[in-house]
DNA sequence: TAATCCATGTAATGAGTTACATGATTCT
DNA sequence: AGAATCATGTAACTCATTACATGGATTA
């Protein structure tokens, strides 16, 4: 269901075709709400057969054409109505600390891997989101410049702020996740340690 | 794909019935991740299907049945391999940060609300995550201690360390996302005074 | 002329949600 | 006798994933 509302606070910038809104996506709201092309044409459809949206045809060469897509006034009603409707939270269903409660059945060298593909994960993320950070404080992202541009000049602080203080939480919450995985390497390390001083220790006995 | 894994997990430390897993499963690994009955029974009937795990049909009173699973061989490897499997990490998709992004389109009093009940949401995760801490640590926790109870001595330190890990690391998303939605009140505190000492500002020049 | 973009989908499957549905047993 | 709990599901629907499918336009 957020998948319209991400849509939407896309096209609210200007009218795109499918194939732009799909790239703006991935570069822009795709950081925090993942969609592939597959699912997004169907949604472009459906939003349209619901008024949410207008597409018009434009010719591309000779035979193609292409779609471009606009919000309605009920599709802009929509989106702010969202954003005064309180939001469903999910919920818990995840698999990294599901498999992390259970660690013991693993050998310490899995567990070490699945640390370490945690960490290379959220690396991943991290450097995405910090990435946006700075294109946010030098202005270089495109969507955001466009926004602006049809932003009354009162409500461009907010909008900075906004995107900034969300990609911020992202950084934030990406370091929790390093951290923790890098505790849980040591952790392994640790039980590694006692166990062998166990062992030892039977061994002197016997 | 996951839920298996998690029914798998509470099935290895003794036999129970669908019902009973239920409950268990609400109690434990529910805390991070979630299923209905409404999911569990079908899924139970699957894994039978895939001889994962076994039941047996219990009678209960005069007419009345139900069924005991236990975990068969295939099922115990079907763990131990899934353990040993790299994870597959979803695409993010965050609803919360995706609305906090686009803030700028609500009124104030809505963006508050929005960072509100965040911080409620939270909160009421980070009190479950505690109170499975504070359990682990008093070994108050009855399917823990049934795991204790068929577990090699030498495996009980990791057992619980891994245990305690994985809510540590829970309470500190916990934490950190409720430390996240405070400072976005304060920015809209921030950004209200601004707005209003800019308003001033113009009304002055008039 | 081949590669790369541009452009738009469908189809099958799986996972999860919500609502509905039923009946036995045990406890008070 | 009525409430709570035990016990087990089905059905309809939405959302998301993966794979497949096609073809025009542009540029090197």
């Amino acid at each position: 269901m957020s998948l319209r509302y991400a849509l939407l606070a896309l096209l609210r910038v200007g009218p795109l075709s499918g194939y732009e809104l799909q790239k703006q996506f991935a570069m822009s709201v795709g950081h925090v709400w993942h969609a592939p092309d597959s699912q997004i044409y169907p949604e472009l459809r459906k939003m349209e057969a619901e008024h949410l949206i207008e597409g018009e045809e434009q010719t591309r060469g000779q035979r193609a054409t292409r779609r471009i897509y606009h919000v309605t006034d009920t599709g802009e009603q929509a989106f702010l109505a969202w954003m005064h409707t309180p939001l469903k939270y999910a919920r818990v269903r995840d698999p990294a600390h599901l498999r992390a409660a259970y660690l013991e059945a693993a050998t310490p060298e899995a567990a070490r891997e699945f640390f370490r593909s945690h960490i290379m994960q959220w690396e991943g993320e991290l450097a995405q989101w910090e990435g946006e950070l700075l294109r946010i404080d030098e202005l270089a992202n495109p969507m955001l410049v466009r926004r602006l541009a049809v932003t009354q000049p009162e409500d461009r602080e907010r909008t900075i702020a906004f995107k900034r203080f969300t990609y911020e939480g992202l950084v934030e919450r990406a370091r929790g996740e390093i951290a923790w995985a890098r505790r849980g390497l040591k952790l392994i390390d640790e039980l590694d340690r006692s166990a062998g001083a166990r062992a030892d220790r039977d061994t002197a006995r016997v």
